[in-house]
DNA sequence: AAATGTTTGAAACATACGTTTCAAACAGCG
DNA sequence: CGCTGTTTGAAACGTATGTTTCAAACATTT
């Protein structure tokens, strides 16, 4: 059992290293002596750093997009041709991030960090493999976003789409920090749900404001 | 005046390389060889990299920081003790930034891109830095968010707030190539200034959303 | 139990990094 | 000009990185 053990101990310290401090500044050596393995381990199991980046993504994403396509699936199934809602799809997309990272609540953080990460480092390889490998259920969620803005122009619903992206992907990087903030500042605490709880509204307010010509 | 063009080249080689791929994935040389300067110029000039990397944020945000702090003495003035409106708070900073970047408008998106990585990166002493720099002018745009928002309590305001800062800093980060991305799938061409126009409406939704309690 | 294929451990490898050194080139000034 | 302090250039320094090597340990099958 020891076998499956160093392999998952390695993905467990680089998932959470990479996050922490990126990908440049976490060296292998960092890694194998967070997770008590041996250096020479990565490139036996994983080939080479940057695969083992994209093995950590693969990890996570492989099976959070196949249930998202699920969840997209019967979701147009319950929908028959009405009119998809804004706020609905976006419930979905939470509940299904919250449910990707069950049992560890860090998790989602964590991730959304990862992917922030992904696209502000350059870092081509990982850009090229996310797009390839998880571009398809990308593309069949955001049909259904233009289907519930029909109001909007392509332009106008293009760039509202990543305002959205932005406040979703920022905030819940930082959710570990931002949540000890506002304990620290206000007094109160807030899990990850609470925090998502707020953003619905907010995107959805931001998304169909009203549209000036 | 080959004196200060060393430093100057310096500057301008590393912002827009540091911008590109981060801090650390950017070394000493890749910085020299594009300013085509000798390796040494840089610890001879700013003494380290990492005092290179604060005296890069230095050269934008102070100039940056001293005219906002102004703009907003005068917001304040005209004021009165009238409320004051939260679209009007983000044009004035909006109008700030982009004067900030007067004669190269790539400048604003190099910058927040910077912005982010600060953030996003284990960079300890540059956001020790920041703040004891550039963390008054913050505090005082902030007490003017709070009082255009008196319908808000601070645990709303808090996330709202940073629901607006990751939309900003996501999307204006990524300016040029989701303007790219706009033109080659929508036919369609617009500067950061239309980007901008098209964000103060949706955050100024989303921040005013209505607030279940 | 023996043999085989897989996984680990310790060490070395080549390379790239930030930084330092020190002599040469340059500037401004008496 | 000759001098002094400043800036540059080429080379080297020490360190850390990703990767490779190869023998030892292990697990699995016959």
């Amino acid at each position: 059992m020891a076998q499956k053990d160093t392999a998952k101990s390695i993905l467990n310290a680089a998932e959470e290293l990479f996050s922490e401090r990126g990908f440049a500044e976490t060296s292998l050596r960092n890694i194998t002596s967070k997770a008590s393995v041996n250096l020479a381990a990565v490139n036996y199991h994983f080939g080479s750093k940057k695969e083992l980046i994209q093995a950590v993504f693969a990890r996570f994403l492989t099976p959070f997009c196949a249930d998202l396509d699920g969840s997209l699936e019967e979701f147009e199934a319950r929908l028959g041709d009405q009119t998809p809602q804004l706020a609905d799809l976006l419930r979905l997309l939470a509940e299904n991030s919250l449910a990707a990272g069950k049992g560890n609540p860090r998790r989602v953080g964590i991730f959304m960090r990862l992917l922030g990460l992904a696209y502000s480092q350059e870092q081509g390889h990982l850009r090229k493999f996310l797009r390839k490998e998880y571009g398809a259920v990308f593309a069949r969620f955001m049909s259904l976003v233009t289907a519930a803005s029909p109001e909007l122009d392509d332009q106008e619903r293009f760039w509202r789409i990543h305002f959205m992206l932005g406040a979703t992907v920022f905030t819940l990087s930082g959710v570990e920090s931002l949540t000890a903030m506002a304990e620290h500042d206000l007094g109160v605490s807030t899990g990850i749900e609470g925090v998502i709880d707020r953003l619905v509204p907010f995107l959805s307010s931001g998304f169909q404001a009203p549209h000036q010509g």
